[in-house]
DNA sequence: CATGAATGAGGTTTCATTCAT
DNA sequence: CATGAATGAAACCTCATTCAT
């Protein structure tokens, strides 16, 4: 039967969340659909009218994440030209979503492996947009002289799990804010390139 | 009853790199008994003979390794008084590790989530050793003047992150040896910290 | 809110003729009332409109056609005296109602076990109708010496699951008629009780 | 753990024929695990150590089935030329197994359809060899001039449905016995297809 | 030591049905 | 009449673990 005031938008709601704490706190495989249902205000069958499976829950989580992150992205690198710019603004952006978002970050950068192929496939040729902005910021500053580097794709997957790892360590009750990750994540950046700029 | 031949070292062996295979393609909650005691070509039940339960096995693994990486990195740091030589000692050994036994170290880097709490707490503070240090590396080079940081947690953090997720990324089948690693690792570390030496 | 030019009528037959394809291809319990609502242009909890429950509606589906062909026999029969006078009239109704509500007859000579003992008693009670009017014609025609047969119900029941197996195998898309059948069976039902009339 | 004097082929003789009653009496969608479970004497959960799903269940109780009809049919129609022969033993065969394993008959009767497609396929293929048997042999006596049919498929269908129907209606603690079950039925389809031989 | 047989607890998912709106 | 939201009961199945043999 239907609870009075009940309605969809707000429900969903309950259960991303609720959701995203319990992924968080205990993983997928450990998680299970009557604690997320409880923690929702729901029984265990009524989530799905919300989702079609539990691993489907997931992938809507990472992707949605994903895409926003993408989106951001690009919107923050759009128009500038050096590549000293873009490397700070990458870097920036990234910072900012791992700290912000550190809890779905976080589950996104553990929890890729419990989905299926397809879902697999889906999201990470998604997450390759990452991948290759970096090498190609990389890659220009070598060319234009700017960076200094051995192996491109070391520095690059060095860059970005030093980055991915942050919403694994980073305490929000902690003295550090923001802005203190994002300048010193851009000052590491740079001095791991070996790019001159200084300020 | 025993097969021939058989006998508790060789079969533990067995179960261990059978375990260690299946945790890094699977995960741990994934990985199930039944697929482990056919890997090692026992019976599920057998495997009782080698563990007391499944998370037993998982904390022996995660254990017994970072043991001998911390054993191992405590020989190599022996005797080094120089800053910068202990940050190289640091992160060659280290970098050998995460590249040489790349499947057990992935496996630590995720499935730490899956102990109990106790087992935890006693991993935790083993690997802490590691952090502490790394710390006393960043602190003292910024004491002698030799390192330029801001935050020291933000640039530890990234370093030790850098490191533990090569395991994630690095193939065994690609271009890049160990050596590539090691050295490029020694240069980017050096360039975070904010250190002059250069060979 | 209701559909325009929706009216209680039209809705039924629709839900109806949903559900005698549904029941037909999938069979009561592998549908489900959320196709049969999707099928029939309503949302599921709108079908309680209709009917009381899923088993009502077979229930319904099956009695309303029973009745129909048990009045269409009757009225078939009436005013025939000669035994194969009646068993032509007897094949011939049942070719036709199997041949032309194949889908329906199918579901009825397979859902029956579906329904709750007291629907079921009361479906069997109407269908034993059926069962006594041939087993009367067979009958007489023994008495009368113009048939001949050891055991009148192996020849009865011989005959009528003949009959009603026909929605089972016959293809409406195939090149057989329904005057196909109708002359064929009637022939061979001639031939089982031994009648000697041949035209 | 277990019990004590259990072993595989008593367990699983007890699910078989714990399995064949609950088909017959509730048909394969309403019987459920926990039932058959109780049934055999085990919980729920330890009938998958003898079968991987319910469906795989069922498939395997109605090829292994049909498997023996068609090995005991061919091998009773081995060496007969005579198309009355061969009808005659086509038949015998058929009724004393919808009469001696009546539960199991009926079953297959009813419960293909909830076979997966692939597994519906196989069943199907085998059960095709009754078809293509009782086919040849109405087409020889036909060609031989021994039958008269006006439309093959008809009397096939006929006396193939005929046969399988019995489970469907015999009672074992009647009257009838097997041998009143076969004699008529030989009679009834000699008749049938117009064969002239009456002894 | 090892196996074969089973358990028991819990997992995800399905579905007929209800009822406020 | 119809929908949207939810329930509750039950379904099938998985799996770490136990223990007689």
């Amino acid at each position: 039967m239907r609870l009075a005031g009940s309605n969809r938008d707000a429900t969903w709601t309950r259960i991303r969340s609720a959701g995203v704490e319990l992924l968080f706190k205990r993983g997928y495989e450990a998680m299970n659909t009557r604690q997320l249902a409880e923690a929702a205000g729901l029984k265990p069958g009524s989530l799905y009218y919300y989702f079609a499976s539990k691993e489907e829950f997931l992938h809507r989580l990472l992707v949605d994440l994903l895409q926003e992150i993408v989106d951001d992205l690009e919107e923050n690198l759009e128009g500038l030209e050096d590549v000293d710019d873009r490397l700070d603004a990458f870097v920036r952006v990234l910072v900012k979503w791992h700290v912000q978002r550190r809890e779905e970050t976080f589950i996104a950068s553990i929890e890729v492996r419990a989905l299926s192929h397809d879902r697999h496939q889906e999201y990470m040729a998604l997450r390759d947009r990452f991948d290759v902005t970096l090498a190609q910021i990389v890659h220009d500053g070598i060319e234009q002289g700017r960076y200094k580097i051995k192996h491109e794709s070391i520095a690059r997957n060095a860059i970005l799990s030093a980055l991915t790892a942050i919403s694994g360590w980073y305490d929000p009750k902690g003295p550090l804010g923001l802005d203190d990750l994002a300048d010193d994540f851009v000052t590491l950046s740079r001095r791991m390139v070996g790019s001159k700029r200084r300020r």
